[in-house]
DNA sequence: TCTGGGGTCCTAGGACCC
DNA sequence: TCTGGGGTCCTAGGACCC
């Protein structure tokens, strides 16, 4: 916690309704809401007219329609909330060098790497006001509501008190008055399991919990929870505001609007999806060790299963293919509503960019999760495409079948390419056993 | 046909090494 | 024959956030 006001919290209100209101006169003043649009889809985003009836954001899209059926229901245009989004930062880093965004539609600014002549109450709360002025003027008319006080928790909290389009400023000194009397789920990361911990406790407002040991909540709640909370109860933040972090992990995932039975079709999915994750990690220059798979039953139980490589990937091929070994080892015969695909333990470099080809060359031997060690039939060809080895099943007329097989799963599918597809990236001799 | 998608952080247990 | 700790890495699951 600083001394002065110097840390401001801005959110912009009802973003990804707003930006359609903003682009479509028609759906202004009319209640809008961003997602809950397929079958099992939820809420993204309501706007304020829609919130009137009891929309709000994670509900699922068959009560918001239950509740607000003349609403606009929108599938979201992301390319535009990101290019609006964009417009924002570039305001608050006019403002300050320092800008920590949370979100789309968040973010953070340390006034004091401001170019301010103080940092008193009345001087943050004008450059407050001007900021939000000034997000209005480049957005074409979205509103944004701002928090600015001591902290990045305070600031946070702050944000919430004036919604939509306020603002709420925090003179030092003040916060453990403005906190006393406030719900513990107030704090970020009291969600709904805290939250009833809490009260089984008979924990309700930050005062109590402000009395409580820092012993006891850890019992309660673990180390870092515990002691986390603890401090946030007494106001105590010294968090920074931080401009640049880094992604640890990069993911794809689909909830299907009825349940998945075949395991040929979750592989083909599977293989999808780690394409587009390898296709995001060469686009930020990423590449990741550990490769994760999540699926999430018919009863919505969630499984995950993860398998690290010894050195990073960034290829789909290679993820694919242990996505699909990884699926191999689960119990799907109950139906699988969510398939998902992802890596971390990012390297923020690319091996082949530092090493060249004979480090490339080598990084496809050890990633290959085991050798490819499978009895082909005699006089096979055997190629690679992104799916890893496979035999040559068939060929005529330009085109050639190729059958894929992996320990865990045979046999594989089976697919065609024309002979001179890049996909198909080798042919070798089959294995001597 | 209740319950998205993209993330972050934490915990607990086991393997393994010194 | 029985019994150590500490540290690190990996895996699976869960809470939480927007």
């Amino acid at each position: 916690m600083r001394s002065t006001a110097s840390v401001l919290h801005l959110d912009l209100d009802a973003f990804f309704a707003a930006v359609e209101q903003r682009d479509k006169p028609s759906l202004r003043g009319k209640p809008v809401i961003v997602g809950g649009t397929g079958g099992r889809g939820v809420v993204s985003t309501a706007s304020y007219e829609a919130r009137r009836y009891g929309v709000g954001s994670a509900m699922s899209g068959r009560e918001a329609r239950a509740r607000c059926p003349h609403a606009a229901f929108l599938s979201g245009r992301f390319h535009a909330y990101r290019a609006t989004s964009k417009l924002v930062m570039e305001v608050l880093r006019d403002l300050s060098p320092l800008v920590e965004p949370l979100s789309l539609d968040e973010a953070f600014v340390d006034l004091a790497a401001a170019d301010l002549p103080d940092l008193e109450v009345a001087t943050v709360t004008e450059v407050g006001e001007r900021l939000r002025a000034r997000v209005h003027e480049v957005t074409g008319g979205l509103t944004a509501t701002v928090g600015i006080a001591s902290s990045k928790f305070l600031a946070k909290v702050a944000s919430e008190l004036d919604k939509p389009d306020g603002m709420t400023v925090v003179p030092p000194g003040t916060e453990l008055d403005l906190l006393r009397p406030m719900n513990v789920h107030v704090i970020p990361g009291v969600g709904p399991a805290t939250a009833e911990r809490l009260r089984r406790a008979g924990i309700h407002t930050i005062a109590e919990l402000e009395l409580v040991t820092e012993d006891e909540l850890v019992r309660l709640l673990g180390q870092a929870h515990g002691h986390g909370l603890w401090q946030l109860a007494r106001a105590q933040d010294s968090r920074p505001v931080v401009a640049e972090r880094e992604a640890k992990s990069v993911s794809v995932e689909g909830t299907y609007d009825s349940d998945l039975t075949d395991r040929r079709l979750m592989e083909g999915l599977l293989t999808r999806q780690a394409r587009e994750v390898g296709t995001r990690l060469r686009k930020n220059g990423l590449s990741g060790r550990t490769v994760t798979i999540k699926v999430r039953l018919h009863d919505f139980t969630t499984l995950s299963r993860s398998s690290t490589l010894s050195s990073p990937t960034d290829e789909g091929g290679t993820i694919g293919r242990i996505a699909r070994s990884l699926l191999a080892d689960l119990d799907t015969t109950g139906g699988v509503r969510l398939l998902g695909v992802g890596v971390s333990g990012l390297a923020d470099w690319v091996q082949e960019d530092l090493f060249g080809e004979t480090a490339a060359e080598e990084e496809v031997e050890v990633v290959l999760p085991e050798p490819p060690r499978r009895t082909w039939p005699p006089g096979a060809d055997v190629v690679h495409d992104e799916l890893g080895p496979g035999w040559v099943w068939g060929s005529g007329a330009g085109v050639v079948t190729v059958r894929f097989e992996t320990a865990d799963t045979p046999p594989g599918p089976v697919r065609s390419f024309r002979v001179d597809d890049p996909a198909l990236r080798r042919f070798e001799p089959p294995p001597e056993d």
